[in-house]
This record gives structure tokens, sequence and C-alpha cells, in this order.
RNA sequence: GGUGAUGUAGCUCAGACGGUUAGAGCGGUGGAUUCAUAACCCACAGGUCGGCGGUUCGAUUCCGCCCAUCACCA
């Protein structure tokens, strides 16, 4: 029974290159729906470039050019990369395009008339020189809990602190370094704290099929926590679509853009639908039997399997049979860097490797679940050339020889004993099972594990010795044959992976190209084949360390105030190291600012309910101070009343969770250890200062 | 800080609904072989299954805490 299948990718943004992580996706997706069309279905594979928002309006404008230019010069180099990754899209498209705007405004327009959208006055920070609100990621400032200084309006990158952009000590506009103002505006809510859209999100998140478990979790604390309104509109100026209003006038408000993101599937799909007689609304109606998955990284789980579905479900359309989340890519065990050389976009990697290569890699390692897979350098070059070109090439480069010398290039019958194990793989589906869960670690092992069969077959059976011994031409027309049906079965099963490598195949061997819905047949006996041209050769460690290296060398200063990877919120993007770990320096006046004093530890006890908290009771030498510290792992409280130590005695006062905290104590610690808590030298009194 | 996930041989990963000697591939060592771009085949060595505590006749598998890594917090 054929099925109907839409999938896509989540949109890349149209303000930075694809990279190595990007791939992940791309890979995985690409797999899935070449696998699914091997499998006699209909399967539609939609992306495209997100376009909107504040960063891409802010580039152009640096660039000197319209947004328009940035963004078609993006998808040009987006579509490059994708293409030399064989990620084989059926449309590829943009946001930026009459059908993703008809769809935003169906959908907002249906919200409307539900009752599902609200306007409210918000306040926000507003750069008065440059006359435009500042998303969090424009605004920077002192961070409100550790102090580092140039950290953006969300978060800290110095102590992973989350706030809101108005806690901020000393904020800026990063656009124009200018001071912001607090001003209001008028924003439009899709309230999905309305009980119709919580109701359905615990239903539709119950359903396995829907997310996967641990998806579910999260998505379960979201909703336990209760859904807050969403804000989806902006304020002018914004490269995005303006929100109409009831008389087709302007509002000066336009369609945030995480808003058209996801509606930009509908747009490629409707595009797609548009150039190859397809119908839409077959797809995307409320009781549709197709088929609609969407892939996308954990970090956009809460836009993908909340408001997405939300807005679809009471905007009278389908929603999502499954969202697939995968989780971060990761290169040598850490994140990538730029420093290091693992910031590798595919450009670069291209300009050095074979694109089946990394494919292989990342099929091996992905297995369906949110968990983050390791893009490790050595292993990679080692898997590779082990699995792909020791054994499963090796099977035709040992045999084929013997075929074209031999036996004119003709085929003998195949050793049905040594292909049972083959068919018997075929028939039991587990491969096919384990492709369709998008299991493809299980898939690749269970197909090495058949190539090993095969190797050892040949091993076995020894067709050189055969090939010296007078009489014996039928018993090694016969395995190397068999060899070549055995490789024909291997490169099924790869060719969702690697399938630029199987057309090779299919051209060596003189094959129609191969699909999973034939019955088992053993390549015929007098069946022509071609002559063995080498199919792939090893890694060699050389070039990867060249590629890296110039990944470290392109290390271009970036002045863009706010990298991102799928838009304007997000802040994933490695950043490029400082040249030194000192700096930047700090004068002898930063210094003296911190007022330093020895303390004396007149009182140490258990915090209830503080799992890392002790309070302690501080003499200053005439005054005390009560100051939380974290350090209940390392110190029992008994051991510290009475010790001297040290304190930031001109901390401003913070009020913590159990009370206020005046100050702080100093405390060494990292991966090897700590904290440990600093002694001054005997002779030091409670109040003296440190300089 | 809260929440979700992860932590198994040198590396990359399976697995165990609690139960005899915890698996694979790579890497290492030894052997065999020479058809194959030195690939392939056989054998061996390697792990207190992140740490601490609890439940249990029995835990790496269940529970709690801790540590580390990743993500999210509209």
């Amino acid at each position: 029974m054929s099925r109907k299948i839409l999938v896509t990718s989540a949109l890349p943004y149209a303000n930075g290159s694809i990279h190595l992580g990007h791939l992940v996706e791309y890979i995985q997706t690409d797999i899935w729906a070449r696998f699914q069309k091997m499998r006699g279905h209909s399967c539609v594979y939609c992306c495209a470039d997100d376009t909107h928002g504040t960063p891409i309006m802010l580039r152009a404008e640096k660039e000197g050019i319209t947004p328009e230019q940035l963004i078609d010069r993006v998808w040009h180099e987006h579509k490059r990369d994708f293409d030399g990754f064989h990620v084989d899209f059926d449309n590829y498209y943009s946001t930026h395009s009459k059908e993703t705007r008809h769809y935003a405004d169906t959908i907002y327009t249906r919200l409307k008339e539900a009752g599902l959208i609200e306007i409210r006055s918000i306040e926000q920070y507003y750069d008065p020189v440059k006359e435009m609100f500042l998303p969090d990621r424009f605004i920077k400032g002192e961070c409100p809990k550790c102090h580092a200084k140039d950290q953006y309006g969300d978060n800290c990158e110095a102590c992973g602190a989350a706030y809101q952009p108005t806690d901020l000590i000393e904020p800026y506009s990063a656009v124009s370094g200018a001071k912001p103002v607090r001003k209001s505006s008028d924003h439009h809510f899709f309230k999905l704290s309305d009980p119709r859209c919580a109701d359905f999100l615990k239903a539709w998140i119950a359903d396995p099929k829907h997310v996967q478990t641990e998806a579910a979790n999260k998505l379960g604390e979201w909703l336990q926590a209760g859904l807050s309104d969403w804000d989806i509109s902006r304020d002018a100026p914004y490269f995005g679509f303006e929100i109409p209003d009831e008389f087709g006038k302007s509002t000066g408000k336009y369609y945030y853009v995480w808003l058209d993101a996801p509606i930009g599937y509908m747009g490629s799909f409707q595009n797609y639908c548009d150039k190859n007689g397809l119908d839409f609304d077959e797809y995307w109606k409320p009781d549709s039997e197709a088929e609609l998955y969407h892939f996308i990284g954990k970090d956009i789980l809460y836009f993908h399997a909340l408001f997405w579905p939300a807005e679809l479900a009471h905007a009278g359309f389908r929603t999502p049979t499954g969202v697939f989340c995968h989780g971060f890519l990761t290169v040598n065990g850490t994140k990538m860097s730029k420093s290091r050389g693992t910031f590798i976009t595919a450009e670069s990697y291209l300009n050095h490797l074979n694109p089946e290569w990394l494919r292989y890699y990342y099929a091996a390692k992905l297995n369906g679940s949110m968990e983050d897979i390791d893009l490790n350098l050595e292993d990679f070059a080692a898997r590779v050339n082990s699995d792909l070109v020791g054994k499963y090439v090796n099977i035709a480069s040992r045999c084929a020889g013997f075929i074209s010398k031999r036996f004119e290039g003709k085929l003998g019958a195949s050793d049905t004993g040594a292909t049972a194990e083959f068919f018997a793989a075929f028939a039991k589906g587990e491969i096919a099972q384990s492709y369709e869960d998008r299991d493809y670690g299980r898939a690749l092992r269970e197909i090495m594990r058949l190539a090993d069969v095969a190797n050892q077959y040949i091993a076995e059976k020894q067709p050189w010795t055969m090939a010296k011994q007078e009489g014996r031409e039928a018993e090694l027309h016969e395995v190397c044959s068999t060899a070549m049906t055995l490789f024909r079965d291997l490169t099924l099963y790869l060719k969702p992976v690697l399938p630029k490598l199987a057309e090779q195949v299919e051209a060596f061997l003189n094959i129609p190209p191969l699909t999973w819905t034939d019955t088992w047949t053993p390549l015929p006996a007098g069946h022509a084949i071609k002559e063995y041209q080498h199919l792939m050769t090893r890694i060699d460690p050389k070039k990867i360390d060249t590629m890296v290296e110039e990944n470290k060398q392109s290390l271009a200063p970036t002045p863009d105030p706010a990298p991102v990877k799928h838009a304007e919120h997000q802040q994933n993007e490695a950043k490029a190291a400082a040249a030194s770990p000192w700096e930047p320096f700090i004068n002898i006046d930063d210094f003296t600012k911190v007022d330093l004093r020895i303390v004396r530890i007149a009182n140490a006890e258990h915090v209830e309910g503080a799992d890392k908290l002790l309070k302690l009771t501080l003499d200053l030498g005439g005054e005390t101070r009560t100051v939380f510290a974290g350090i209940k792992a390392a110190y029992a409280p008994e051991t510290l009343v009475g010790r001297l130590t040290v304190m930031v005695a001109n901390l401003a006062p913070r009020k913590m969770k159990f009370g206020m905290s005046e100050g702080m104590v100093l405390a060494a610690s990292d991966e090897r250890g700590g904290p440990f808590l600093l002694s001054p030298d005997s002779g030091a009194q409670p109040g003296m200062r440190i300089k």
C-alpha cells in the first residue's frame, strides 16, 4: 500500500552558512525521504530558507544591499551546500514568498475569527537613535548575576543565567550603542493560554506517535507550568510580512519571524504543488490521510510541538503526524568551536572531503532519539575506512576481477546456500524497519554484519586458490557471482545513505536503479557486468587536519551583533575565542573597585531547602554580614566556624530565595576540584583590606 | 537556578522489563592469507556498566542524592 508523505527539515536562517551541525538534520531527513521513495511511497521533501526578522534587515543594511538581495544570495549558497551533500529536496523555497504570505494571513485571520488573537500593549526597550524596538539579542549590558560585561539581553554567556533584558545593568543598543529607553506598543498575541489550546495540546502530546517520549516529557513540563500567550507581532521597521487589518490597511505591525517560519513548510509545499499538479488541500485538510512529518532539532521543539500544532488545529488545518526531534552535534566531544577549527562549514568540508563519508558516519550515529551525536574526527576516518572501503567496497573489488578476466564479464549462478542469510535478512525486513524508525545506526550495524558474512564466505571459499587450479572454473564462477549478488544487496541497503555510490554500483553491475519493492532474487546467470573501477577511496587523515586548520585560519573577527541559527532569539553558534584568555585586560582602577576584605567566619549553618548553599555569618572586624555561599558540597559548617577567609565586601546585596546575601566569599575551583576557600597568612585580622 | 536528556572496554556505540562468565565495530597484540588501492580471515587481551547511599536473597539494570556533558526556560 503506497503512502502519501510530506516531510520537512527545519528552515535554515538566511543569515549564515550551513555547517556540519545543520547537516545532521538534513542528512537524517534526506535518508528517510530517500528510503520512503525506494519503498515505492510518494514522499515529498520540502524545505526553504527562513528569511525574515531583524538580523536579516540589519545585516542587509550593513552590507549596503536590500534584504531581498541578501536572502537571494544566501539562498543560492545554501542550495549549493545542500546539493553538495546530496540532500535531495523536492522543493527548496523561501519564506519570503507569496505562498507563505498567503498561509500566514490565512492562519492569522482564522485564529482571529476563532477569538484566539488578542492585542495588548507591552513595554519594550527602544533604540531612540535607530528608531526601532530592540529584540533581546540586540540589547547588551552587564549581567545582573555575575556582572560580566557585554552580555546579551536574554542570558549570560559567562555564568549561564537567564533573565529579561530589563534586568541588565547599564543596557545599551548593540545596533547604535545608544542607551535604550522603555516604550510601549501594541502587540498581537496568540492566546495559547486559552483552554482550547491547552486541552488540545495535552491530548496531542499524549499520543506517542506525535513526539518521542523524551520530547513529551519536556513538553509536559511546559504544559504543567501553564502556557503563556505568544507574542506574534513586531513593530516596524522589520523585514517580514505586514499584518493586515480588516480593511486591508497598513497596521505597521509585522508577523514575528517564528510565526511565518513553520508556515514556510506550507508555502514551499504549495509552490511544489503548483509546479507538479498536486492538490495542496489533499495533504493539509484536517482529515487528510497523507502523513506529515517535521524533522527538527531539540532546541526548537516547542515551536513545532506546541505553537505549531495549536495554530494549525485552530486555523482549520491538519496537524503533524509526527515531529521527529534530534540532538545536537558535538565535534571531538565538545561544542563546535571556531578557535579549535571544529566549526566546520559545509563548503569547507566539501573542499576537502567526500560528502558520503559524512552521510555514512552520521547515519551510523543516528538512532531516532533526542540524544546529541558526536563527530569524533579520528573515529570518523577509522569507521568510514573500515566499514565502507575495507568491508563493503572490498567485496566487489576482490571478486569482480575474476568475472571480467575469466568469464568475459558474465555472471554465473549464485550459491543459494551462501545467499540464504541475505535472503532471510531481506525477508525479515529488520533493516527496513530500522530505517522507518529512523534508527539508522541499527540498520547499519546489521548491514555491516552482513558485509562481514560476505567477506567470511569469500575467505572460506578462497576463489584465488580456485583460479590457480584446473577444473575449478565453475566453482570460481559461482563464488564470484554470489559475491556480486551479496554486494548488490548491501548496495540496496546502503542506498538511502550513499545515493551517489549506489548509482556507481548500479552502473558497474549494469542494473536498473535499485528499489526496495522487488522480491528478492539473485543476479541472474548470464548477466553481464561492467569492468570494476574503484568505488571509494579511504579518508586521508591529513585532509581532515587540513580542513580543521583552514577553519581555524578563516576565523575572522565577527562584528555581527547576533550570530543566529534558525532565528533571531537563538544563540547556539560558537563564539570566536579571544586572542588571549586574559583579554580584555583591566586597569588598576577597575581592580580597586573591588573591595576585598579579610573576614572571620563567625557562624556557618545549613539552609533548609537549599541543596548547595551554606549560610555564613562573617565578622568584618566590627560589622557582621550574612552571605549565602555555594560551598555545601565541600565544607561541613562546623569546620568553618572561626576560620579566616576573604570576601568581596562591596558586592551589591542580592535577594536570594533564602534571604539577603550581603557579599561573597572567594573560593577556587575548576575541573580538578573545589571549591577551595581562600585563607590568609597568619597575622591578618578581620576587616583588613586586600590590595 | 528550574526542567528534560545523556554518562557501559583506549575510541565510537549496542544491551540488560534485576539473576549464571556485560556485547559489537574500530584501535592493540599474536597468527593465517595474498583475490583485493595492506584490504580480508582466525584468535587473544581490555570494563568495580560516572560516584555515593537505599530497596532486594541478588543492582550495572529500580529509587534518592552528587558530579560531568548537552538542551530549553516563551
